[in-house]
DNA sequence: GGGCGCGACTCTGCATGCAACTACTCCATA
DNA sequence: TATGGAGTAGTTGCATGCAGAGTCGCGCCC
């Protein structure tokens, strides 16, 4: 009774994949209105595909739905960024304070380890290829991981969560790839993920969730200067959203102090 | 240009809210499908707005996706209903702690507390209907909470963990209200509320989030007695989507330790 | 000259028709 | 009896036409 091709291949995903990539690149400005028939007219496809495709969007933070219908394209602060991070974090160490406190397969932290040594090894040497290399390790490492939870609505949480730019892990990679200290971050790395498997291994929940959280602190480590950089920010995709005004958070607070 | 009257009485929320409730009352069973036709008929809206409405229920998480195409209603577990209150306790923890780091007005706070003061009044009164007047009042002192975080990011990631049945603060309240240790719950989580006003005022973020962890664990606490007496859970809503065949972690364990 | 009101345009929401694809069933043959 | 194939029905994806609502602009009146 089922329809369409399997999983992709519909208009759908087309419109989606194609939609995303035209954002990520700035090809709208933030704010701008997604209008219909133009997309229509730009994409190929329907107006009904692509509705569908701009509400999925809207799931994922990109777009925002106005009052009176419509879409127009999301603004992202500095806070925005660091939030999505810290965020992220909670929610990796909160997957392995799941996988410490329940308990995980011989064989399971077998693999995670063999991903993390395979990291090692490109963590020592010392071209560009190989922040591309520790970025596909990486990515591995984190979704090998988060498996460990056993926890089905922990991944639908976080697979949200890394959906908007520069949350996702390793976003910011490539980008600090050029500073002086880049070496220093994959090392760091590398060291939380022994501390992970280590911590996983003899049930350490608290001492897992802590140091997810600071492995994703690494992504904020340099986000200033990257910031600062317009050469090479520009060359990440969603660097047209960032709104690169002063921090409102800082004028939103009246009071500087608490209470 | 824009369109529908401002935000609801378009044909959308008339499907989304109608959908949700007959799902909710266990119109459908677990892993029926959900087909557009039979939906069109019964709910009096065209197949468009129903796809809209089905999509936006999948992202909720009440629908799953079939791969070839077509919805059907999720089942969830006692390990889910475990799961996503342990997630809203971490979201909630987060929020807690974001507003103690970051300070926040003393106006926000002292409103916080004449909520809290009022729960402390509806506590000690001994009939069913404090249990309601507790129920909206808890909800307004989580949403003040919440807002005092000043992390869009993070009341989106809430506002999703929290949209899954039994997932929201003070869910299994009614249900807990005719236990007898029924009365004992609320005076610990109007205690819970001042010590999180407390760690907040003080900038303690460290207990603020722990204690909002634990607050949201209030919840779990009858949850097996809840689960057991089906003619308090038959009067929940979502009851019919649970499965209450045995934990399917256990089975999906081979080694019953770890490592 | 300025302000207000009316009209037109544009955009989105909605409904429906068509086409394609899949799964199920029935029959025939080995 | 079992298996394979073909046909059919039911389902979803997609495109398009129509209507309503909001906004912008122009013209008229004060």
């Amino acid at each position: 009774m089922p329809v369409p091709r399997s999983e992709n291949h519909t208009q759908i995903t087309r419109a989606l994949l194609r939609l995303r990539e035209l954002i990520l690149n700035g090809e709208f400005a933030p704010g701008a209105r997604m209008s219909e028939l133009p997309l229509v007219e730009r994409l190929g496809v329907s107006r009904t595909p692509l509705r569908l495709a701009l509400a999925q969007l809207e799931h994922e933070g990109l777009l925002r739905g106005l009052a009176g219908g419509g879409y127009v394209v999301r603004e992202f602060t500095r806070a925005d960024i660091s939030d999505a991070i810290e965020l992220r974090g909670v929610l990796e160490g909160t997957g392995a304070r799941f996988a410490a406190e329940r308990g995980v397969r011989r064989s399971e932290l077998r693999a995670l380890r063999e991903v993390n040594d395979a990291i090692s090894g490109v963590v020592h040497r010392n071209d560009y290829a190989s922040f591309e290399g520790f970025l596909e390790l990486n990515a591995r490492f984190h979704a090998q991981l988060l498996k460990l939870a056993r926890s089905p609505l922990l991944e639908r949480a976080l697979e949200s969560a890394v959906s908007l730019p520069f949350a996702g892990p390793g976003a910011l990679v490539l980008a600090q790839a050029e500073l002086p200290e880049s070496r220093d971050i994959l090392i760091i790395a590398h060291r939380h993920h022994t501390a992970l498997i280590e911590s996983i291994e003899q049930r350490q929940g608290a001492r897992a969730e802590s140091v997810a959280r600071e492995h994703a602190r690494l992504s904020l480590t340099n986000l200033d200067i990257v910031l600062g950089q317009s050469d090479v920010l520009d060359r990440l995709p969603g660097a047209s959203l960032l709104s690169l005004a002063p921090d409102p958070r800082a004028e939103l607070e009246p009071e500087p102090g608490a209470v």
